[in-house]
DNA sequence: CGCGCCTCCTGTGTGC
DNA sequence: TGCACACAGGAGGCGC
């Protein structure tokens, strides 16, 4: 699912494949996909026509491509959303909402997605950080991050750790699988209480966090399925070296005890019962 | 105001 | 064989 690595990936691939080339038509298949832009699927379509694109952008798993024209198109995965370069005459994925044009006639920009959690959105100040997502706290990959602040955000918190790692106002881009790679490389269990962490322990959760993303960039992502793929249609290697997602009943690497799985806010938490040690309650 | 639960969505896998 | 249901989960919104 996209996380921070998938969607820094999906972003070098746009910085490379549609930074500076120009709109010349817009189709929105799918209304869904732009439900985020207030105005509607044609007001949206308006303001991109004849922009031409300066950059692309990224905040934890947000990320954008301001336009000449000051605004930007705001963008979010979701679950499976996929920002594919295509020939134009490459037949229409099945879950195609969206559709730019350039007008050198070259490779369309397509915004694919089948569970349509993720869209796309008009933003009318894009040059420097959205306003829609000014509540999203900067990543760990961020040279502003400021580590400290979030140290002692973090120990001021009511709440289990797992659910302040995937809190994107605290910090962004983690997800469910790097959230419980960190943990489990950090040996802590998830239910730990954020209060009763020492500042050292949240500073090396840190540490792993940002080693683990790094390494699942360097491999391009993690992909399960043909859900997660980078612009090019291409899937990540990073499942390989997961270590306790989607590991359930697999010796630990390190100790051999089985990875459990069990229930965490709707979803499934995978960890070693032995290195991360379940806290008493 | 802070925290946690619910819901949106569709394809795949599983069990009866 | 076919149907029903669980599961995947990011994030906004709402209730307590």
């Amino acid at each position: 699912m996209p996380e921070l690595p998938e969607v820094e990936t999906v972003r070098e691939g746009l910085a490379r494949w549609v930074v500076g080339r120009t709109i010349s038509a817009v189709g929105v298949a799918h209304p869904r996909a732009v439900r985020r832009h207030v105005a509607g699927a044609e007001d949206f379509a308006d303001a991109l026509l004849g922009r031409t694109v300066t950059d692309a952008l990224r905040r934890g798993k947000y990320l954008w491509l301001p336009l000449d024209s000051g605004d930007a198109i705001l963008c979010h995965l979701g679950m499976s959303g996929q920002m594919l370069v295509q020939p134009p005459d490459a037949p229409d994925e099945k879950h195609l909402h969206v559709r730019i044009d350039f007008t050198d006639g070259g490779e369309q920009l397509r915004f694919v997605d089948q569970r349509t959690f993720g869209g796309l959105s008009l933003s009318r100040d894009g040059a420097e950080l959205p306003p829609e997502i000014a509540h999203i706290a900067r990543d760990p990959v961020d040279p502003g991050f400021d580590d400290e602040a979030f140290v002692a955000a973090m120990r001021r918190k009511k709440t289990e750790v797992k659910r302040a790692l995937l809190d994107q106002t605290l910090i962004s881009g983690i997800g469910n699988i790097y959230a419980d790679e960190a943990l489990w490389r950090a040996k802590l269990h998830g239910r730990r209480a954020t209060n009763k962490l020492t500042r050292p322990l949240v500073r090396t959760l840190l540490g792993h966090v940002r080693d683990v993303l790094a390494e699942a960039l360097k491999a391009g992502g993690t992909s399960f399925d043909a859900l997660y793929v980078n612009v090019n249609g291409q899937s990540g290697y990073f499942d390989r070296s997961l270590n306790a997602y989607g590991r359930a009943d697999e010796p630990c690497a390190r100790c051999g005890t089985p990875i459990v799985r069990e229930a965490f806010m709707n979803r499934s938490s995978y960890f070693c019962p032995r290195c991360q040690r379940r806290p008493a309650s």
